[in-house]
RNA sequence: GCACCCGUAGCUCAGCUGGAUAGAGCGCUGCCCUCCGAAGGCAGAGGCCACAGGUUCGAAUCCUGUCGGGUGCACCA
């Protein structure tokens, strides 16, 4: 429960007053009643809507109804003043003991300030990165792989019960040529020399791979025909590229729960099929060939084909999608319904996905096989995160698939650090194009967020310090020594439950960045008050009890940023440098 | 041709799921250190929220259409 739920309720019970008192109709719904901080903190603390809303339904004027709900709020605990404002608002002037009484539960609960329990412990899985084990994490992975984790964490935080998986593409033909390449690589590792021909993968990468597989199997499989190695090869390497990419995800602070293999999903691809079979969704059919080009080539070779189909378009897909191609083989979409059948099976309540932008066209088929699935009763919310373009001083970073040649994630990490990395790539709606520029997400100055909310984060620490210094014993903190402009800061930070409960509904992890920032700005707008008057610091020896009063609130303050890091999963700096 | 995403200050972006005169950074014009870290802060100029309709007491936000920009479009993974 956080203050604005509070404050909500006592609005609500104020309204159901009224209606027993006959004020109000009986039956009225409240249920559009908003109580929220105005946007114009100089509206007060708190605004309500209640009378523009409910003027309508109860037959009345809507300055009238808003004068009675004063009356009724004036005489709440808690609330010092309550007026009709503007269309209709109520404004409300809540008590600074309320305020007080916000430092001492930041101070006191500590990193579970903004804890939430509005996810009612219900079970979610969130799928994320999932990047083919065909070769390294590379930036394209990175943001949604942040965005993932950082979503994961605000759902535990807002009371979800979190699972997080990474689905494994290790079925199909690529993983075929995957293991062609390994195999190069590990005759290469024997003495051959070799040149990797077109249409394999020619990334440096493989390089270790080759060498362990050498080292497990010496010369056995280098004359033996494919058929002897291919599957061995496929799953021995398979198994290191994974690591090294859970090696890379642990870089960025990432532990996924479930690495969920497509290749063992097995008869769950025939169930699913049955499932759907069931409801009427499969039958066999021929698409239309498309009205316009599609792909490359115009969609010049493209012939009618018989195959197995879902009705997807009963559920907003604009296209029938097959499941079993024409000579009976399953398609991908089929593994990918199987995938999710099985979480189904799993027993969770909600799942997420994050997807790359090119990935976009797949989001109607796969939520409409959900829904058909689990009967429309677990929805399955993709979030599509779009492209990342790395940058060096203003220069675009040349990268190129092909030859192999690309910065991976594991690089950039390296270089401007796990923190940098994950705050950046949240400070930005997901569905819009980024720009990461090595060289300013590093900069020290106002325009970096990150080193920004660091930078306030620091300065709080750095008053514990400068205290110890000066060996200044503090009283017991009075908080009715602090000013409207001090308490302000605290209004804000009072905040962060509210924004954790709408960004995890949202499921928007990037709104915590932005409103860390905000929050940053509050406190070194009040930081630099000392600049100007000299009576305004934060530690002023001279006057303990005003001392003990500031550092208090800015080590609420402190507090909140810190819990606001940690649920996108940033370290709070104790000091730049 | 179809689908999805985006169009908000000169530039880069927020905008709390419909609220009050639309916000921030950069850039521009001026200020503020005999220093709690100025790596900051304050103030000013700058907007028909792409455009046109609609719903509503009330729209940047919801609906429809138009115009721009991006992405993806049959058995590939």
């Amino acid at each position: 429960m956080n203050l604005f739920a509070d404050y909500a309720a006592i609005v609500k019970a104020a309204l159901d007053e009224l209606i027993a008192a006959g004020t109000l109709p009986a039956g009225l719904s409240l249920a559009n009643v908003t109580v929220e901080p105005p946007r114009d903190a100089s509206h007060g603390d708190l605004a309500t809507n209640a009378a523009m809303v409910l003027a309508k339904p109860a037959g009345m004027n809507p300055r009238a109804l808003a004068e009675a709900l004063v009356a009724a709020l004036r005489s709440k605990p808690g609330i010092a003043a309550a007026e009709v404002a503007g269309p209709g608002f109520i404004n409300l002037k809540l008590a600074d003991s309320v305020w007080h009484a916000q430092i001492t539960a930041m101070l006191n609960t500590g990193a579970d300030y903004g804890r939430s329990t509005v996810g009612q412990a219900k079970r979610i899985n969130v799928e994320y990165v999932s990047a083919n084990p065909t070769g390294p994490m590379h930036m394209g992975h990175c943001r949604g792989a942040v965005v993932g984790d950082a979503l994961a964490g605000l759902l535990e935080y807002a009371g979800w019960q979190v699972t997080r998986e990474y689905y494994i593409n290790d079925a199909g033909g690529q993983v075929d040529t995957l293991a062609r390449s390994a195999h190069l690589r590990y005759r290469e590792a024997l003495g051959e020399t070799i040149e990797i021909p077109e249409g394999f993968y020619p990334g440096d990468y493989l390089v270790p791979v080759g060498q362990a597989l050498a080292a497990e199997f010496g010369s056995t499989q280098v004359n033996a025909p494919e058929a002897d190695w291919l599957a061995l090869f496929r799953s021995r390497t398979v198994a290191l590229m994974m690591e090294r990419i859970r090696a890379d995800l642990a870089l960025l602070g990432i532990v996924q729960d479930v690495f969920f293999s497509e290749a063992s999903l097995g008869a769950r691809v025939q169930e699913s099929l049955d499932t759907l079979k069931a409801k009427g969704l499969i039958y066999e059919g021929v698409l239309e060939k498309p009205k316009g080009g599609t792909g490359d080539d115009g969609g010049e070779d493209w012939e009618p084909r018989p195959q197995t189909l879902f009705r997807s378009t009963d559920f907003g897909d604009d296209q029938d999608r097959a499941m079993m191609k024409s000579n009976g083989n399953w398609t991908y979409f089929a593994g990918d319904v199987a995938y999710h059948w099985d979480k189904l099976t799993r027993g969770f309540d909600a799942l997420v996905n994050i997807f790359g932008a090119d990935h976009a066209g797949y989001v109607k088929r796969m939520t409409a096989a959900t829904k058909a699935l689990s009967d429309g009763k677990v929805t399955l919310d993709i979030k599509i995160v779009n492209l990342v373009k790395l940058l060096r001083a203003g220069e675009p970073v040349k990268m190129s698939k092909r030859s192999g040649n690309f910065v991976t994630l594991g690089e950039v990490v390296e270089e401007v650090g796990k923190d940098v990395v994950r705050f950046v790539m949240l400070t930005k709606r997901p569905e819009s194009m980024m720009d990461f520029d090595f060289a300013k997400v590093v900069e020290q100055s106002r325009d970096n967020p990150v080193f920004y909310v660091q930078y306030a984060h620091a300065r709080i620490a750095s008053l514990g310090r400068k205290l110890a210094e000066a060996g200044l014993a503090l009283p017991e903190p009075d908080l009715t020594l602090l000013d409207a402009d001090e308490l302000s800061v605290v209004k804000m930070a009072a905040n962060f439950p509210r924004i954790v409960e709408q960004a995890a509904e949202a499921r928007e992890p990037h709104r915590i960045a932005f409103y860390l920032g905000d929050l940053a700005a509050a406190f070194h707008s009040q930081w630099n008050a000392g600049n100007d008057d000299a009576t305004r610091r934060f530690v002023l020896t001279e006057r303990p009890d005003l001392t003990a009063a500031r550092l208090a609130m800015a080590r609420a303050v402190g507090q909140v940023i810190r819990n606001g890091l940690a649920v996108i999963g940033v370290a709070a700096a104790e000091e730049l440098h």
